[in-house]
DNA sequence: ATGGGTGCAAATCCTTTGCACTCGG
DNA sequence: CCGAGTGCAAAGGATTTGCACCCAT
């Protein structure tokens, strides 16, 4: 989903002055990692990526940064089932689905307004107040399809 | 979702025969517990539960056969986000979702064909082919509402 | 100045693995 | 019998935490 890394760098700046919370060079170095990135980033990512930014910044300050960015609500954590997390960065009300490619790994997204509306009824239904859900779509990805034709998911 | 654990465990043993898989006690207690339990269980839960039939499994064990059951097509594994696995046993075609309290914990359930139906079109559209999904929506449920008419999520 | 932030390394937590021993078929 | 299964404890990988030192405000 496209983004402007930017803005979302200057809402950080925003949140971090609002919170009285100092802006240190790690915290930006962090955040515009994962502001400015086109994919899904493991916390490790973010490292590698800081680091060849030329800012070297501790594995428990990215780990403390992400957190950070999360609760402002400028980033969302995904688990994709690999046995870390993955984060990504998130403009306000750009809600999105995401599917995962089986073989190749690659993240596709999309986004409805019916099933947001869908899923937040179903829930309704069960008598449970939504807040925010997470959809992950398991499959063959476009190209994997084509690479090999009869690749099955899992 | 209700589920025949009998039934279950009945499948279990002629997946182990089919695979010339020995059916070992331990095997059988962790499967019990499963296909028994009312709730998602966690591989500690499991070992607890077993520990408590007087069948002391150790713990590789219980991965490992948890794992098995995946294999089998007899149980899901879920992540919820709490930092650890959580499995539940799965009666073929039984598509559900799952609605976390974000205030206990708790899980609520629900299915309906049309979203389904939508999901797999949805996914479609960009052109993904679809094999299963994993969809859970937080919030907070039905009691902690009436607890806490306020509640908010998170 | 000064309270929070940072880095490092140790600590946790869940899960996996290596290996000698045991058991189901 | 015998190869696969099991338990134990050690290893692993991701994330968190304790603490002395450092830096934005």
């Amino acid at each position: 989903m496209k983004v402007d890394g930017a803005k979302l760098l200057e809402e950080f700046r925003r949140y971090l002055g609002d919170h009285n919370l100092p802006a240190t060079h790690q915290r930006l170095a962090v955040a515009e990692a994962v502001f400015f990135a086109g994919e899904h980033l493991s916390a490790e990512d973010v490292g590698r990526r800081v680091a060849k930014r030329g800012v070297a910044v501790g594995t428990a300050t990215i780990y403390r940064t992400l957190d950070l960015l999360v609760r402002a609500g400028l980033a969302k954590e995904h688990e994709f089932g690999e046995g870390f997390k993955r984060y990504e960065p998130l403009a306000a009300g750009q809600v999105h689905e995401h599917c995962i490619c089986s073989s190749c790994g690659r993240v596709t997204e999309f986004s409805n307004d019916r099933l947001e509306r869908m899923i937040a009824l179903l829930a309704e239904e069960v008598e449970f107040r939504p807040d925010h859900h997470r959809l992950e779509i398991y499959g063959v990805c476009r190209s994997c399809q084509q690479l090999n034709p009869l690749a099955r998911a899992r």
